[in-house]
RNA sequence: CGGGGUGUAGCGCAGCUCGGUUAGCGCGUCUGCUUUGGGAGCAGAAGGUCGCAGGUUCGAAUCCUGCCACCCCGACCA
């Protein structure tokens, strides 16, 4: 028996990492913080990439690689930023080793470097020094690159996926003439976000603006994308940056307008990382181990064959080759079980914790009958279906089971959001179900730090669109624009 | 980085309070036979620097000190 998963009930964070080691997306490394990301999970993260890149690259984006090495003097260049990130930051003094006198391993005092480098936490710094030398006119612009690549912050607490100190993610960097294009960019990526969070991974997600405390550090707006995870918390899953000229200002980085003069050009940032897959793992699976979205899944299909004597087994195996062939041909990502000395009951656990969508079971039974059980995981239901245009019933179940997934979660999410009107009812939907709050605000981060102070809970954003405009806050009596997004947040 | 908890075989744990043969148990692993439609049964076997480093002691998994890692809570953050 593989281990068993503590259920969410019981302890929500112990069940995460039980989902996580059960299905082998990842483990702890030797260092601290740091996580080996398994194939099992490197796989989620290639259907991630490919999906986004694809939607980067229809948008006019393309990849670059720039260095993850920065010199030490960059980051100082734009004030925000040298203060949002100075605190978490790996730094390189030097350049090698030497065994001492005692045999030790020890760094080389002597390879200490002239300027230490910084190992990027984001790499804003870098891009703006060259997009300063690329852009001199208006003829350069728009500059539209996106980069796949990892980060290092030093994180105090990290939980595997969520928050680790080295992670995998995209960053795009855009340069443009005016405001007003790099405002459009900055909203189109947010929902590029929007799209692929909902399509693919189907987890429903609010758009909404950050509020000062919350905005990445030398932004003069962020977006973001939230979503709610089954214990009520919510989880920022993307973030889309409109930088205005603060970059472009600390780097000196002008254009010639169409009018003869100099101009700073207008940038945006915008990112997403290995964090959706920490979503992704809490908002579908339940107690049985991880469950994913057939469009993110390696492996849709497992077909898992049944016999006894060497005679069905030679039976059972043609058939299911047959049966594979057929559904490669159709597109579908499906593989046959057919490794020995695993049982039959032992191999639908394990498809289980892994979370492949759908398992099909194909026995002696089933070669009489013409017949063969589907059971889709994420309803746990089971049925006899003909072998005869199961091609078509399974990519019709497939696609049941990725609108299943996001409807539930979207059920989840209406369940979990309230309006509240009274300070007590605030703190009561906080500690009662959790979820996003809808409150009245004044706007002021005054305010925002005293109920984050009292109640854990932030301003996870401000809705695009108002809603319910002309409110009052709940706590102050001010005026109110709009209800704004309250949750306790990963 | 502060408070609390945990660390014993691949995984999950007992033993520690009150020091004393060769450190146990379940699952997994290996071999053989029987099995195979929801995590098989029997028999045999392998597998341990008891997190690491010091200390106390005739003797340490057990007591003391320091360190490391992980989990929970807090501050910080994608």
């Amino acid at each position: 028996m593989a281990d068993a998963i503590t259920p969410r009930e019981s302890d929500y964070s112990q069940w995460y990492l039980d989902v996580i080691r059960n299905a082998k997306l990842a483990e702890h490394s030797p260092v601290r913080g740091c996580m080996i990301i398994r194939p099992n999970g490197y796989a989620i993260w290639e259907y991630m990439q490919s999906a986004m890149d694809a939607m980067f690259k229809e948008t006019g984006h393309r990849n670059a690689y720039f260095p993850i090495f920065i010199p030490q003097s960059f980051l100082a260049r734009e004030a925000a930023h040298v203060e949002g990130f100075a605190k978490e930051c790996a730094v390189v003094t030097h350049s090698r080793l030497k065994v001492d006198d005692d045999g030790e391993l020890i760094v080389d005092p002597e390879s200490q470097l002239e300027e230490n480098l910084i190992v990027r936490p984001t790499s804003e710094t870098i891009i703006w020094d060259t997009y300063s030398r690329w852009i001199q006119s208006w003829r350069d612009l728009p500059i539209l690159i996106n980069s796949w690549n990892n980060v290092v912050r030093w994180e105090m607490r990290t939980r595997l996926f969520l928050r680790t100190m080295e992670f995998l993610w995209q960053e795009g960097h855009t340069a443009h003439a005016t405001r007003e294009e790099a405002m459009e960019e900055t909203l189109k990526i947010l929902d590029i976000y929007t799209t692929f969070a909902e399509e693919y991974m189907a987890m429903p997600v609010i758009q909404g603006i950050k509020t000062a405390r919350e905005r990445f550090a030398g932004a003069d707006e962020t977006y973001c994308i939230e979503a709610i995870m089954q214990d009520g918390k919510s989880l920022q899953a993307g973030t889309s940056h409109f930088l205005g000229q603060n970059f472009a200002k600390a780097f000196n980085c002008q254009f010639q307008n169409k009018d003869n003069q100099l101009e700073y050009v207008w940038a945006t940032s915008w990112g997403v990382s290995t964090r959706m897959i920490g979503a992704l793992i809490m908002v579908h699976s339940d107690d049985k181990g991880l469950v994913l979205p057939p469009k993110l899944a390696d492996t849709q299909v497992v077909l898992v064959p049944i016999y006894k004597s060497d005679v069905e087994k030679v039976a059972v195996m043609e058939a299911a080759d047959r049966i594979q062939e057929e559904l490669l041909e159709a597109g579908i990502r499906m593989k046959v079980d057919a490794r020995e000395g695993f049982r039959p009951g032992w191999k639908f656990a394990e498809n289980e914790v892994e979370g492949t969508p759908i398992r099909l079971a194909l026995g002696p039974r089933d070669l009489e009958n013409g017949s063969i059980e589907l059971a889709r995981r994420d309803t746990g239901e089971k049925e006899f279906v003909s072998q005869e245009g199961l091609a078509t019933v399974v990519a019709e179940k497939l696609e049941a089971i990725q609108n299943n997934l996001f409807a539930r979660a979207l059920a989840f999410r209406e369940e979990h959001t309230t309006k509240v009107d009274s300070y007590d009812d605030f703190k009561d939907v906080l500690d009662s179900k959790g979820g996003f709050v809808l409150a009245h605000w004044d706007g002021s981060a005054e305010t925002e730090t005293k109920i984050k102070d009292e109640t854990k809970a932030t301003i996870r954003c401000i809705p695009l669109e108002a809603i319910d405009p002309n409110g009052v806050d709940p706590l102050t009596g001010e005026a109110s624009t709009t209800r704004v997004y309250f949750a306790r947040a990963y």
